[in-house]
DNA sequence: TTGGAAATGATAATCATTTCCATTTTTGTG
DNA sequence: CACAAAAATGGAAATGATTATCATTTCCAA
């Protein structure tokens, strides 16, 4: 029996990752997997860290996207994905659904010829505790 | 007769922002901006640039976007609202209608009971010509 | 004219990400 | 097991975009 192309290149430094993201779900960025596997006391380096999301990037495991300041964050692929209504006054956030969003995406990609798409969609306003 | 709240807030080098955009086309990233004024024999200085940039994007003139790697590009944004289909590859951009996200992001808003209510929402892949 | 507010830009500080490189770990082979 | 080659690792320094400081200049209304 052979391992799979993607198996073989993976390395205990991916296999944390993957464990640290699959534990927290959702997104995160290289900085902070770094500091979760440090005060769990893995004294891995950032910059493997860097290194093995990069790999898992390329291998398709995990989804690279950009937070709004531009820092780079990943999330594992195939994880169930989903939007965020967030109060632009107190900062708080309820995760919602985004069927519509997901049809739109999907549709406009296909009208212009695009492929391995992608998407981002955030709304935001004022809560009603606010 | 009054000048618009937003011509009152514009300053020379928000003009100059305004006008290389429109001279240019497209995107460009602030570093890149600067250096076209530089060449052009303006002196203004990368922080102008930056703040101008800013404040334009703040009042709705220009849109930001990121490039691959997280670098912030700008454009002059058209009158109307739409949305953006990004090659992650060459970086061409196509505006898009987003009649199904404008409807979500009510929906979702009044659900939850938000107001002063805004939106993002970018699709990313590769296009037909990458 | 003049005093304060706004704008400017050089410089330094920040911060994520990459590059370098020396050291450690793993792996294959006899 | 022994041993060399290859792969992985991580600390330190380099990079590069963006932001914060702050002294100086420009505006402008009174
Ligand atoms: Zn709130
Ligand atoms: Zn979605
Ligand atoms: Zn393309
Ligand atoms: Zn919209």
């Amino acid at each position: 029996m052979r391992m799979s192309t993607i198996t073989q290149r993976m390395n205990k430094s991916d296999l944390k990752l993957i464990a640290v993201l699959e534990r927290t779900g959702g997104f995160a960025s290289a900085q902070e997997l770094h500091q979760i596997l440090r005060r769990e006391g893995d004294g891995i380096g950032l910059t493997t860290v860097y290194r093995a999301l990069q790999s898992l990037v390329d291998d398709k495991i995990v989804d690279l996207l950009r937070r709004e300041d531009g820092e780079a964050i990943y999330r594992l692929c195939g994880d169930n994905h989903h939007h965020h209504l967030v109060c632009k006054s107190c900062g708080d956030t309820v995760e919602i659904e985004g069927g519509a969003i997901e049809k739109w995406a999907k549709t406009m990609a296909e009208e212009f010829g695009f492929r391995e798409v992608g998407h981002t969609a955030e709304i935001f306003g004022i809560c009603s505790k606010c």
